[in-house]
DNA sequence: AAATTAATGCAAGGAAATTCGCGTTATGAT
DNA sequence: ATCATAACGCGAATTTCCTTGCATTAATTT
């Protein structure tokens, strides 16, 4: 029989937020539990037995910000509705901390582990279909969830990561030449590929 | 006074192959100085003071890796070019141990420091500019180092670290986006933005 | 509110990682 | 060939990380 409220909980919350907070101020190699532990008064032992990894305690961490993350706008125009995601992408990725969340989730990455997209993501891409499809019922000419992430999704990522985050303004660039890509391929959408 | 040839070079080379060694046949978080030590011979104290730490050892890893590369494609048609680029990326995205190469890349972020491009990405864009320089000498309307970094590349590293690398086949579908991209904007290539 | 027992705290113990002192090897200069 | 010393090997000491057994707290059931 599980106890999930309470003090649990309290602890839980308490070991991620720290987990946040070193994030933000140390070095990704002197991040470990005795640490984690001292800043959030909570006891190694209970760190350790409860995520049993440094890594683990990660994944959790960032399994939990994804889900407490704002969910996707809906104005009633997709081209609205991927401005204000991108530049939310954007965004988040200046702000320090979620760069870091990223190296997490590379960290996860197992060798030879055929990986399927991290959790985090996963969800994200169930709700970015759904305003995709929204957006089709509406009538409009959609892209396909491919397209958006290979040219919205993977430049900010990859900019984040490997040289500087993008501006906003560069964010919007990055969809209006999405939405140019489909106008082009038709106005009239056809059958979708199934 | 500094002693790079004979047997530091010996104890290096030892070193760098025990740690791609071990990145293809171990998990990330197993990977330890000590056991880096004995799979290359090498005594611990010796790793410890050259390298300082895990992380500084494998960025010099990655370093070398690159350094070493092969370089890229001239066939003469820019179209072609790419192709083999990207086919090359995708191919290499699948080895297995260049994705773990890209972690210790990504573990080099460090927090608040600005990071500019990793030296092993700032001389691939230099390659890639070159590439993109030499084709428009010949005439061919090209597209931006930003314009390939953004369709063809960042699609292929935000699959391969997110999801699943990228089939060859699927990566000369990016190329032929970027192309087709760059076509309608005009065959004349106008003036060089500066 | 009494009882049951997860979940945590605590402290000691063991295991692993990192550093240090010192003797040895062999590189590069003379 | 000889010399000075950078770089390495070795083993021990030290620090840090992780585990384990037991006592205590408090969440949940009755």
């Amino acid at each position: 029989m599980q106890r999930p409220g309470g003090r649990s909980a309290r602890v839980r919350s308490a070991v991620h937020t720290a987990v946040l907070e070193l994030l933000e101020a140390r070095s990704w190699e002197e991040l470990s539990v005795p640490l984690v532990a001292e800043v959030s008064g909570v006891h190694q032992a209970t760190i350790y037995r409860r995520w049993g990894t440094m890594s683990a305690l990660l994944n959790d961490v960032v399994n939990e910000w994804s889900a407490t993350t704002a969910s996707l706008p809906s104005t009633g125009s997709l081209r609205d509705d991927l401005h204000i995601y991108a530049a939310a992408v954007a965004k988040s990725l200046r702000d320090g901390s979620v760069p870091l969340i990223l190296r997490a989730v590379v960290l996860e990455i197992r060798p030879g582990e055929r990986h399927r997209a991290s959790p985090a993501f996963a969800e994200r891409e169930r709700q970015l279909q759904l305003m995709l499809d929204q957006s089709a019922e509406r009538g409009e000419s959609v892209p396909t969830l491919a397209e958006l992430l290979e040219l919205v999704v993977a430049p900010l990522y990859f900019y984040a990561l490997f040289t500087e985050p993008m501006a906003e303004a560069e964010a919007a660039r990055l969809v209006d030449r999405l939405l140019d890509i489909v106008a082009r391929r038709g106005p009239n959408t056809p059958e979708v590929t199934s």
